[in-house]
Parts: C-alpha cells; sequence; structure tokens
DNA sequence: GTGAAGTGCTGGACGAAATCGACCAAAGCA
DNA sequence: TGCTTTGGTCGATTTCGTCCAGCACTTCAC
C-alpha cells in the first residue's frame, strides 16, 4: 500500500509540511514532478487527511489543559455529544469502551472557564475532570515501519 | 499579542498549511513579503510549533486506539514515564492530577498488540485501558477569539 | 518469445511564486 | 519637532512548480 519512499515522505512533512517539493525529492533521491505525484495521489486516497498547523495554545491565552472523562445520563447520550461537540473548547473528544462514555480534552484560559464549561453538561451527564499538569509526549505520528 | 491579521493567518494556515504566500497573502490583504514575515516572526516566537500533516492512522495500519490511564505503582513513577515516551505506539500522553498520574494514547495495529504493551506496564502501574470506538471531535485547534 | 498497454520516472521549458533590497508611512518618544 | 522603530509596498532577481515529451520497466494476451 504504501512503499518506503512513501512512508519517508510522510516522515519529512509531518516535521515540516511546507517543505517545497525540490528539497522533498532531493531527500527522497527523486524529481519533483515524481514527488508532486506522489503528495497528489496520498492526499487522494485519504493518506494525507490535511496539511496543518501546530500551534502553541499557550499564544491564544490557554494556559490550562483538562481531560474529562464523561458518563451520559441515561438517555442523554446525543445531547451530551451535540453538546461536546458545539463547544470549541473541547478540541478532541473520543468515544470510548467501559464505564466512561466519553474521553474528552478542553483547552481552558482559566480555572474559572472550568467551572463554566463543565456546569453545563453537570445535569445531562456525571463527569471526572483532571487537570493536566505536563505533558510527557505531545501528539506525535505512530511508527511508519510495516 | 496576536493581532487579527495572525490570527486569520493561523486560522488558514491549520486547514491549508502549504498554502502559496501569495495567496495567503491575498486572503488577508497583505503583501507576500509581509505574510512571510508574520510568519517567520509566528514561527520564531513559538506560536507555531510546526507546520505538519495529519495522517490517517490506519494509512499505516494502526486500525485501532486505546485510551489509557495510568497510576504507577510507588516509587515507579519514572520508570514508568521513560516506557511510555520509549514506546512509539504511546503517541500521547498527559500527566494529570486525580487518582490516575497518566492519560495516554495508544495506537495499535491489532488487539493482541494491546495486550503485549501493556504487559510491558503491567508490573510497574496499574493500568486501565479504553478502546476508542469513535471521534466524535478529531483534533481541531481551540478558538481564536480574544 | 513478442508486441501492446500501462505505470512511474526524468529532464527541460516556461510561467508562477518567494525572496531581496530600496523605499515609504505611521506610531512612539526624547 | 524631528528622530527612530516598526511594519508595510513595490519591483527585480532567483527559485520553484508544473507541464510535457520521452524513456525504462512490468504485465499480459497471443
Amino acid at each position: 500500500m504504501l512503499d518506503e519512499i512513501d512512508q519517508s515522505i510522510l516522515g519529512i512533512l509531518a516535521r515540516d509540511s511546507r517543505i517545497s517539493l525540490k528539497d522533498l525529492g532531493q531527500q527522497v533521491a527523486l524529481s519533483s514532478p515524481a514527488v508532486s505525484e506522489r503528495l497528489r495521489r496520498l492526499e487522494e486516497r485519504g493518506v494525507i487527511r490535511a496539511f496543518t498547523v501546530e500551534i502553541d495554545p499557550a499564544a491564544l491565552g490557554y494556559t490550562l489543559q483538562a481531560i474529562v472523562r464523561i458518563r451520559p445520563l441515561p438517555g442523554k447520550l446525543h445531547i451530551v455529544q451535540k453538546l461536546l461537540e458545539d463547544t470549541p473548547e473541547f478540541c478532541e473528544c473520543d468515544k470510548v469502551t467501559g464505564e466512561d462514555c466519553y474521553v474528552a480534552r478542553l483547552f481552558l484560559r482559566s480555572i474559572d472557564d472550568l467551572d463554566v464549561i463543565i456546569d453545563r453538561i453537570a445535569d445531562k451527564a456525571e463527569t471526572n475532570t483532571s487537570i493536566v499538569k505536563a505533558q510527557p509526549i505531545r501528539r506525535r505520528p505512530p511508527p511508519f515501519t510495516v
């Protein structure tokens, strides 16, 4: 599905997605039209979901992060999910097996905001909030070795 | 700190980080040398941590994800953290307040891998694993409004 | 085997984009 | 008031991306 060249292209782009096709081509020993075509196909096949940018949340004023585990009350599941989706401070949410139904990441400007946001779901779900103290591993791609 | 133009630049780059400076400039009504300079400063100040690419984990064979809560046994905290960092399948890890010490995201090729990886920390920590069934919110930036 | 078709690459030409330097206008300040 | 800093424009030059023709290699039918 993905050959070695595609994998190293992905690795390089993960570190710097604004690299020129020329430089990218040199690093994988291919001409620029060739890597251009590979990029096109990687996007087309959905291997590359997006070229994006990693922003320091603190630069936007988000000095706090929390991990919130959420267990909607009976019959409230869809309402809760909709509420999470419509609250932009929830920047990541997974629906999981086990007692908790959702695990979500919340970006906060202050601890007061936490209270405001959690209060909005407090009557529809049980929640368990953990404040992030440190990030030993920040978002990284999984290993490529096939 | 960040003016409106910087914010809209970040918003545009979050959607497509490979956009040309020319197009980016047109969208924010600035010349390309001007946006080039703003980009340079955003990077320099650490607002932009990296230009990167979002890869479909399934394309790399990772058909499963799990959220693992980890509570190291007394005296094992540093060993456990090192182990997490050295296990590339752990693609995200937060150190949090509360009973659990770490919350980590694990990418898996098969359910068998889960057993192998969790076994490696089983004698150093209590773990609680939830399999991801769906992702109602996939990584998105927090709201920019200052 | 052999020829036809398909795939994925190279290299050069050409138009588009990035960069560089010169210059300018507004804001902050002695 | 006039100097300095900051952040911008514009045009020239260089660099890059894209298009296209051609080539090598593989697959497959005969």
